[in-house]
DNA sequence: CTGTTAGCGCATTCAG
DNA sequence: CTGAATGCGCTAACAG
């Protein structure tokens, strides 16, 4: 049987209570907050109790009394993606000094990760249908949420969410500016409205450089991490291949990257691959990724997402980050 | 203020006792069990409060009482490593249908999984440390434990082995059989002992073959995703470059062959390259990767991990693969 | 056959 | 330092 607060009282001959203020840290000199105050000597006892039976407190028990499970999730739905690894990476950091246990739900749909409710703020990444508004307010209602969206507005639950300004315009000009022939690979998951920011500025972008936007120059490819390989490749064995790739994500474009290798073909030299997202994977490869994205953006998110953790209560609030342009070695300026 | 069943027993004017058989299903013609049986009526009564206030049982009062918390903890230590996106989305699969939700522990040392026992059972990748058995013997009294470990016996904790056999043997004269420049990767945080398996074929292999073991063909990763890509280059950027590579793990292996497209070089023509762990990444790649591995391991892992949350009472156990070697396109047969 | 009462499980915390 | 109440849901035993 496992042992309780109670075995442990009996073992060390005092009430559950002391156990419970003992193993909860209030016992010491400074005792915070009034009353408290238990006698070293008991300490001990207490303390030698617990090692002996091997005792952990419950943590349903403890979070039903508290309403606080000490639990972060992160609803992730492609784990593989280098972002989500690095908000996986930032919050892992951040959380590991203040006793919260960050945990992932990974490639599911995040409206099971709302029925399951034991965390203290759960993170989704990514809802952006009409509907998904209404079932996360809803949600919210009864845990703290906070969504990476494009385009929703808090109801109850946080918002966070990019400023894309004219960033990727700008991104799309770079590559016009020098090349005739830009293809696109673009998420078969992204809803159509982060596809008007994303996919809006390539359209628009071939029109300002008086370039004719051709389907066959357009990739799609979805969660499945060989699928952007694929379309990369596809894009990249035509006869009249293009010389630059605009990529709706930083993932698409390092597997863009990694198909025009295994062609053969030299990064930025016969290729100019151009991500979005800014992840430290494309910072730090070789040759470095040009992306647009925000900076700090993980530190950022993983501080808002503790903060919200630690303090349930507050009001629902957005969380912004301005994206830029960020250039570098495969899609250099000049 | 949150609905619990006793706002929806009061809005459905029945009982909490009511409410809970209907809403946890003991409520139908069969009855399962005897007494029970509530009303048509009555059920649908129930079903319209607990959607009119939106009740959710509270999964912590729940797991007190019936010891279960239907969570499933897969404690992995690199996340963005291949094998670890396999074992997720086998058990993910496998949970879906279960009403058992897998949750990832991910890049932190597993110690921390054991203090916060919330789960029906525990996964932990790798733990080879001579004093990790006691820790996880002890741990296991409190919990369910599934430990992947090369070395260990169970000790209350089940435990999931490779069975290497002669299969990292015949890898290596795989690659010595036409290469006489064959390097080497190996990771810093596998074990020694885990490295007698993998590493060990290595030496051995070379001696077999004549060959002479040389410090500098051999080069180690740690945990970081680009550590693996940059031991790789080291390697393949030398003069006398390895024209094979025996890397521990699939991981290190599809660095390899990007590093190695990266310098232009084709796989297999200009170097061969070999991995550990049968991933499906490594099969579905272009070129595929030759490894060494269990086949059917992942699903098979996951029935296990599933049959471990929903019987926790059983003994411990052994679930053993027998490894063999695979040979794929990166390091033909002729 | 249908529904209720009452107690349980564990840790926390207020009032003494 | 302790007694006792508290939070939430489950379920055995019982009553209509």
């Amino acid at each position: 049987m496992r042992p309780t607060i109670k075995s442990v009282a009996a073992v060390a001959g005092v009430s559950t209570a002391t156990v419970s203020y003992v193993l909860s840290g209030r016992s010491g000199k400074d005792g915070s907050r009034s009353g408290s105050g238990v006698a070293p000597a008991t300490v001990l006892r207490v303390q030698e109790a617990a090692l002996a039976l091997g005792y952990r407190p419950n943590q349903s028990a403890r979070a039903i009394r508290t309403g606080r499970t000490n639990l972060l999730m992160l609803s992730l739905t492609m784990i593989s993606d280098p972002w989500a690894l690095d908000v996986s990476r930032a919050v892992g950091t951040a959380a590991a000094q203040r006793g919260i246990t960050p945990m992932i739900l990974a490639d599911t749909d995040w409206r099971v990760a709302l029925k399951r409710q034991n965390a203290d703020v759960t993170f989704i990444d990514g809802a952006e249908e009409p509907g998904d508004a209404e079932l996360l307010a809803q949600a919210a209602r009864l845990q703290r949420l906070v969504v990476f969206s494009d385009t929703m507005e808090p109801e109850g639950f946080d918002v966070v969410r990019p400023v894309a300004g004219s960033s990727c315009d700008q991104a799309v000009d770079h590559l016009t500016g020098r090349h005739h022939r830009v293809g696109c690979l673009i998420s078969s998951t992204h809803s159509t409205s982060t596809l008007d920011i994303r996919f809006g500025a390539y359209t628009r972008g071939l029109a300002r450089a008086g370039l004719d936007y051709r389907d066959d120059y357009v990739e799609t490819y979805d969660r499945d991490g060989l699928s952007a390989f694929d379309a990369a490749l596809r894009l990249l064995q035509r006869a009249d291949r293009p010389t630059a790739i605009y990529a709706t994500t930083d993932f698409a474009a390092i597997a863009a990257i990694h198909a025009a290798q295994r062609l053969q073909l030299r990064i930025p030299g016969d290729v100019e691959v151009l991500g979005i997202g800014n992840t430290t994977e494309g910072e730090r490869m070789t040759p470095s990724l040009t992306t647009v994205g925000p900076e700090g953006f993980f530190d950022g998110l993983a501080a808002f997402l503790l903060d919200r953790a630690e303090n349930p209560d507050g009001p629902a609030g957005i969380l912004e980050f301005p994206w830029k342009l960020i250039v570098r070695d495969s899609a250099p300026s000049v």
